[in-house]
DNA sequence: AGAGATTATGGCACTCAGTACCCTCTGTAA
DNA sequence: TTACAGAGGGTACTGAGTGCCATAATCTCT
């Protein structure tokens, strides 16, 4: 009945537009009550995104079994449960993206629901960085990079009518965050007893950080 | 009018709740029409954020002024503009702050207003970086990082009831985003020529970047 | 099977935000 | 004075969302 609801209200949408479809209509064309409308939506909005509060709840999941992998990786995994779940429809997940373009209602919602996501993302850093220095600082700072790294990614694939490797682009996006934010999010973990290779690097003084890191990186993918 | 329906309806929420209280209250308070009220807030969201449209305004005219700044610097200037529109009222930004906290709607409705200051740190970003390796990306997760951070401090100092140093607290916030970004974001200037000072550093091989940055920043601040 | 309880669904009436349309009042220029 | 413009006010309407109750389907226990 909620895919019912679900499938009619969003032909309804890609047919008039989403304002100009009213509950009623949609009720009508799913031959159900208007009262059972918002039994399975609190609101008109809910409709167009049914999925997403199951997938919130397997990006919970997923960080409660994650144990003591490394915390960025973590959340790194965990945002491309979202894009699975946008790749698995794709023609779904077109359309609605450019009905939510279209609809300034929607896309409140929407940064509702990807708020939503980062605070996950966020209190899960936060509880690896306990104590840390500026822990929660740190932890929503880099749920905010995640987050953004795959909506930069998973919107240009959709802006493109889901063409090409999505997944190929969010790696690519999450890769930046995590040369920049790397292993050391939160607690920092010892450094680990090396077996004797050392990195010497010589860098001008004033050299921008990013630089830096980025040099350090080639030198250790190079060896 | 505008002010008197905004402290009108501002008084009305902390009495009664802001759901709990309609149009018709606000403008029979305020002693005008009801039409007249959706004449200077197109929803009544709208009334509880009364000067963010101004403070929009002006974060585009500073960075449209910012000239050739070190882009990350010029952003997180950009956001302190934010800032301190808040402390410019500090009774009054707490108190809205704990009556958003707890509705919804208005808590979606502040989402929309933070995604357009990020839209707008980005677009600068973005312009600032033309033709970068990954430009738009980065532009977009260098924003959400710079408003992350600075929500973070604004909000911790909002939850102690405005007592302490805003400006210090999204300072410290922010120069945690300036050292992780610093001033490679987008177009990477070429490397400063050097007075003939270098660094060395020895880091152990599988070292986390991030201590590796802050290892080479202490350096730096040790001279 | 059948009484009783529980749950899903439909229907009705209501509140209230937001909009379209039109009216009035006030000030200004000719 | 008339002509006009623009700010404010009033009325009626649409449509989302809610509360309440009636009804049908399903389950449970004996």
């Amino acid at each position: 009945m909620r895919d019912v609801l679900a499938e009619a209200a969003f032909a309804l949408f890609l047919e008039r537009g989403f304002e100009r479809t009213t509950v009623d209509d949609i009720v009508s064309r799913a031959g159900v009550g208007r009262r059972s409308f918002f039994r399975y939506f609190p609101s008109k909005e809910d409709a167009v995104f049914p999925d997403h509060e199951r997938c919130l709840a397997d990006m919970t999941a997923f960080l409660e079994a994650a144990g003591d992998a490394e915390p960025v990786d973590a959340v790194c995994d965990a945002a491309r449960i979202v894009l699975r779940m946008y790749a698995a429809n794709p023609e779904f997940s077109v359309q609605r993206y450019r009905l939510t373009r279209e609809v300034p209602g929607l896309r409140t919602y929407e940064l509702s629901v990807v708020r939503r996501y980062e605070r996950t993302l966020a209190g899960y850093l936060e509880r690896r960085c306990d104590g840390a220095r500026d822990g929660a600082l740190r932890a929503e700072v880099i749920a905010a990079s995640v987050v953004a790294a795959h909506n930069n990614a998973l919107r240009s694939w959709l802006r493109s009518g889901g063409e090409g490797d999505a997944e190929a682009a969010v790696d690519h996006a999450l890769g930046i965050v995590r040369e920049t934010w790397g292993s050391g999010a939160g607690r920092p973990p010892a450094v680990p007893a090396a077996d004797g290779e050392v990195i010497v690097m010589v860098a001008a003084k004033g050299a921008p950080m990013w630089r830096v890191v980025q040099q350090i990186e080639s030198a250790l993918g190079e060896r």
